[in-house]
DNA sequence: TCTGGGGTCCTTTTCCTT
DNA sequence: TCTGAAGGAAAAGGACCC
């Protein structure tokens, strides 16, 4: 007898009577926390964390290479005036809030609010260890999980032993618990019947807080909140809404779906509508293959394609070695190449192109992008320079070139302006 | 004095072919 | 031979997220 012949209602993972139970888990100000566990003699000052590629707490780390970390005297540390340069904020500490600091802010900016704030370099490599360990942790207890990036996921609670107890609310605890054991971090979780109404949730009780909405609780909890709130409405959507007078959900729910299917276009407006009813049913997606890998960067200063054509050609090699070797390590071969520039006034171009043949070699990345680069207009400074590739497939799975789309008519680049720059052949 | 980096997904435009 | 519709694929841009 196979598992095709029992009824379906003995099966868990199929008995229509479990209601779903996705919960949103977010680790509480999770860079901030992590750094603040290395170096706690920081808690309760103003702390900046920020400025990408200038390390400034090497000679720090020089100086102190034989003291252990959380003895380093406060003093030693660098602080937002002797900042020199670009960049912005990616997350501030609670002391520091308070003088008006926040991600995203400029860090000249930053400094002229809060001088004397600490600042410690973004350390990725960090935090990805820390968002390692605490996945690991929730996978050991309940093997359904969403990666969402370094400090969220969600997780299908539904068919775990104990995740219908208390609406979700016990699993959510011992998951609570057993992260800060193993890590000395906090989370907060929201628990839902779906992806939609979890993710609000788990921002109702921060930090540390555990929140179960059920669809009963529309009305009360949800219906009064901005439309902002909704995962996937950012600040464009948001202002044409408020513009039609739009500004809560509940406001967004009492409008016609057809209205907002005319107004947002069809697919967009019947979502919003869905979404402020409540209603997603998206799964909880365990695995999922990367579309694209790109590496890019903004100069200290912004460049021209001719007065600086040494350092921008030597950081668009980087770049490309970058990517390659981002592919190789991963395993994954692409065939769309594409550069990104950002000029000085903050347009954004992008070039690619598609080639016939899957690659993650550096040299043929660089002479695509090259040619992608020969599209663009190259009169204008520019700030950032990026180098993308595309159409990834894993290297081992990678399909035979005789299979490959026949006579993939060799195209002309689109759109290819006839720039005096060209003749420099810069790249 | 501004405004990072690495992604995903969607829409529109353009081109090519039938 | 000309024209136009239809549809796919690629390219470009934009919104959004962490």
């Amino acid at each position: 007898m196979t598992a095709a012949h029992l009824p379906a209602l003995l099966d868990p993972a199929t008995d229509p009577a479990l209601p779903r139970r996705i919960a949103h888990l977010d680790m509480d100000a999770f860079y901030a926390s992590v750094e603040l566990l290395r170096y706690p003699q920081l808690r309760g000052l103003p702390v900046v964390i920020g400025g990408g590629r200038r390390r400034l707490d090497e000679a720090l780390r020089e100086e102190y290479a034989e003291t252990p970390l959380a003895e380093i005297p406060v003093r030693a540390f660098p602080v937002l005036k002797d900042y020199v340069g670009r960049g912005v904020i990616t997350t501030a500490t609670y002391p520091a809030r308070q003088f008006g600091v926040g991600s995203a802010m400029g860090m000249m900016k930053a400094a002229r609010l809060c001088p004397q704030a600490i600042l410690l370099p973004v350390d990725f490599d960090q935090y990805r260890q820390f968002s390692r360990r605490f996945k690991a942790v929730i996978r050991d207890i309940s093997p359904l999980m969403e990666d969402r990036g370094v400090d969220e996921v969600y997780i299908d609670f539904t068919d775990v032993p104990g995740g219908q107890r208390e609406g979700g609310r016990v699993l959510a605890r011992l998951i609570q618990k057993s992260i800060f054991d193993a890590t000395g971090l906090t989370c907060s979780v929201g628990v839902a019947p779906n992806k939609l109404l979890a993710k609000m949730a788990s921002e109702f009780n921060k930090p540390n807080g555990i929140s179960v909405v059920g669809a009963d609780d529309l009305q009360a909890l949800i219906w009064p909140l901005a439309c902002r709130k909704i995962n996937g409405v950012g600040p464009k959507a948001d202002e044409k809404l408020k513009a039609r007078g739009i500004h809560l959900i509940g406001e967004l729910a009492a409008r016609e779906r057809d209205w907002l299917m005319q107004t947002f276009g069809k697919r967009h407006g019947a979502w919003l509508h869905d979404a402020a009813w409540g209603r997603d049913d998206r799964p909880v997606v365990t695995e999922s293959e990367p579309v694209s890998m790109s590496r890019e960067t903004t100069f200290d200063r912004d460049l021209h394609a001719v007065q600086d054509k040494a350092e921008l050609g030597a950081v668009f090699t980087r770049l490309c070695e970058q990517v390659a070797a981002d592919l190789q390590r991963k395993g994954y071969v692409g065939k769309t190449i594409g550069v990104k520039l950002r000029y000085d006034d903050f347009r954004i171009v992008t070039r690619d192109q598609t080639l016939e043949a899957w690659t993650a070699d550096a040299a043929t990345i660089r002479q695509t992008a090259g040619q992608c680069l020969k599209r663009v207009d190259l009169d204008r400074r520019m700030r950032l320079l990026g180098v993308r590739v595309g159409s990834l497939v894993k290297t081992a799975e990678m399909p035979d070139p005789a299979s490959k789309p026949a006579l993939a008519s060799v195209k002309r680049p689109v759109d290819a302006p006839d720039l005096k720059v060209q003749s420099l052949s810069l790249f």
